[in-house]
RNA sequence: GGUGGGAUGUCCGAGUGGCUAAAGGAGACGGGCUGUAAACCCGUUGGCUAACGCCUACGUUGGUUCGAAUCCAACUCCCACCA
């Protein structure tokens, strides 16, 4: 029903899914029926960040064509760490961290595809395999058909041999052999005949495939995903606050949308098809709104709403909807209402969820009865790092107080900077929110 | 092992006795313009101070000098060439 048209292959060609391909069959090989196919994803973190998000809409697209999807988490190589294309050799994590980290992956992954119904898709962990490997077969069985000459004349690793400064461990040069046997290892127990992933993994995935024509005498396939690049050629799923994560306690999902919003004309449609189901027809109406009225970046909010929707669901979508309006009325009411009157009427639980990402202090309320100087106050909530910052920052208007400027450096806090019960909003430049909640 | 070069603020990089909190650039931050954009323009960018000013800072330690990032010595680390 999502692909009546195209050929599965040519909606990720078209969606610009498909960096390199083994075989240019595996098209027509999707269209004879399912097909169990696998991607692995690295437990680095207890949480995937945005880099991942691309292989995971590659899988979901897979499944909701029909076919069989694996998503492995590498909890045994995980111990080890790939090497490609790492400039340094990594510190080993230990067995708990890794183990935590697989834990949370596995849920966030679970939001993603269907693990039930009619095609459920098989959640792996590769550790269940690799940890009870017995050392002298693996040498003996595998380790016999690895060539070193070649392992070393590939490029994922030779930079790490040209550098003897960093060098690479024996560890991390035997990690390509266990992402081989893996794949060898779903191929044998799922028939698993494609493998997919980032396009550093296009080595480790040939190696897969060497191992199970040698081993078991199957043709299989593999693909890989582009690097997602932006226009400008600063590096994706980076925002000032760092990296973009799909946990919602480390990036919020007001951060988040704000995150896809912001996002230029240029980048728009490509994401659009990344990340997001909309349609060939949904898309280019989108990407028609960019040229005639670039203005308005209806694209910008049905990419955001869309991804969104989909990482944290409807009802943190609506929370970051809200939030962003609060914040941006002026932008949004063509320019007509002012910053400063969004702030007005705002109840203490609105605003407490409006910027409950901001960053907040508690203070006493007795200090309103003092009248300190406001500068002074802040420099100690830790909004600014010196008084000389704070006073620079005046002078040049950047200060807000519940939105409006600050343009003495004298001013003091009184009861009269509240604008609800027990509330002030600190603003500093455009869009930096700082809550001072006087108990 | 030998010889030469270097170490400056967040980074790059000028500065070779006082006019140097230290040119210039990048980055960052703020303002303006705008579409919560890009580009562009303006400003700020060690600490304390309303300000005069004071303090801290040019690899480390010590010295010369009225005065040093700048001269000298030792030390540490880096780089290049030779072996």
């Amino acid at each position: 029903m999502e692909y009546p048209y195209m050929r599965l292959f040519d909606t990720l060609q078209w969606r610009g899914f498909v960096h390199q391909v083994t075989h240019p069959e595996l098209a027509d090989a999707l269209e004879k029926g399912p097909m169990t196919l696998y991607c692995g994803f690295d437990p680095t973190a207890d949480s995937l960040h945005i880099g991942s998000l691309l292989p995971i809409m590659g899988l979901a697209h897979f499944q909701r064509a029909g076919h069989r999807v694996i998503a492995l988490v590498g909890g045994g190589t995980g111990l080890i760490g790939d090497p490609s294309f790492k400039a340094d050799e990594r510190s080993l994590m230990t067995k708990e961290q890794v183990a935590a980290y697989v834990e949370g992956i596995q849920r966030q992954l679970a939001h993603f595809l269907h693990f039930d119904g009619p095609n459920p898709a098989i959640m792996l962990n590769n550790a269940d395999w690799l940890a009870e490997l017995p050392l002298l077969d693996f040498l003996r069985d595998i380790g016999k058909h690895f060539s070193v000459n070649v392992m070393l004349s590939k490029d994922a690793v030779r930079k790490r041999l040209e550098d003897r400064e960093h060098g690479i461990s024996y560890t991390e040069f035997s990690y390509s052999l266990l992402q081989a046997y893996d794949y060898l290892h779903l191929c044998r127990k799922f028939d698993c005949r494609l493998q997919v992933g980032g396009s550093d993994q296009w080595g480790n995935i040939v190696a897969g495939m060497d191992l199970s024509r040698r081993l078991l005498g199957k043709e299989t396939f593999g693909m890989t995903f582009p690097l997602v690049t932006k226009a400008d050629g600063s590096k994706f799923g980076k925002s000032e606050a760092g990296n973009v994560w799909l946990d919602s306690a480390r990036t919020s999902p007001y951060r988040f949308y704000q995150f896809w919003i912001n996002q230029a004309d240029a980048d728009v449609p490509r994401f659009l098809r990344y990340f997001t189901f909309l349609n060939q027809e949904e898309i280019e109406a989108l990407e028609a709104c960019i040229r005639s009225e670039p203005e308005k970046r209806a694209a910008q909010r049905r990419l955001a709403e869309e991804v969104t929707r989909l990482v944290h669901g409807e009802e943190a979508l609506a929370g970051a909807v809200k939030a962003s309006q609060a914040v941006f009325v002026g932008a949004l009411m063509h320019g007509t209402a002012t910053m400063e009157a969004s702030l007005q009427g705002l109840d203490e639980a609105t605003l407490n969820e409006v910027f409950s990402e901001a960053p907040g202090t508690e203070l006493p309320r007795a200090v309103l009865a003092e009248g300190r100087v406001l500068l002074d106050v802040l420099v100690d909530a830790g909004v600014f790092s010196s008084k000389g910052e704070a006073r620079r920052l005046v002078k040049s208007g950047g200060l807000y107080l519940n939105n409006e400027r600050v343009d003495t450096e004298d001013t003091k806090l009184t009861e009269q900077a509240l604008i609800t019960e027990h509330i002030a909003v600190i603003r500093t430049g455009k869009k930096n929110y700082h809550l001072l909640r006087f108990v």
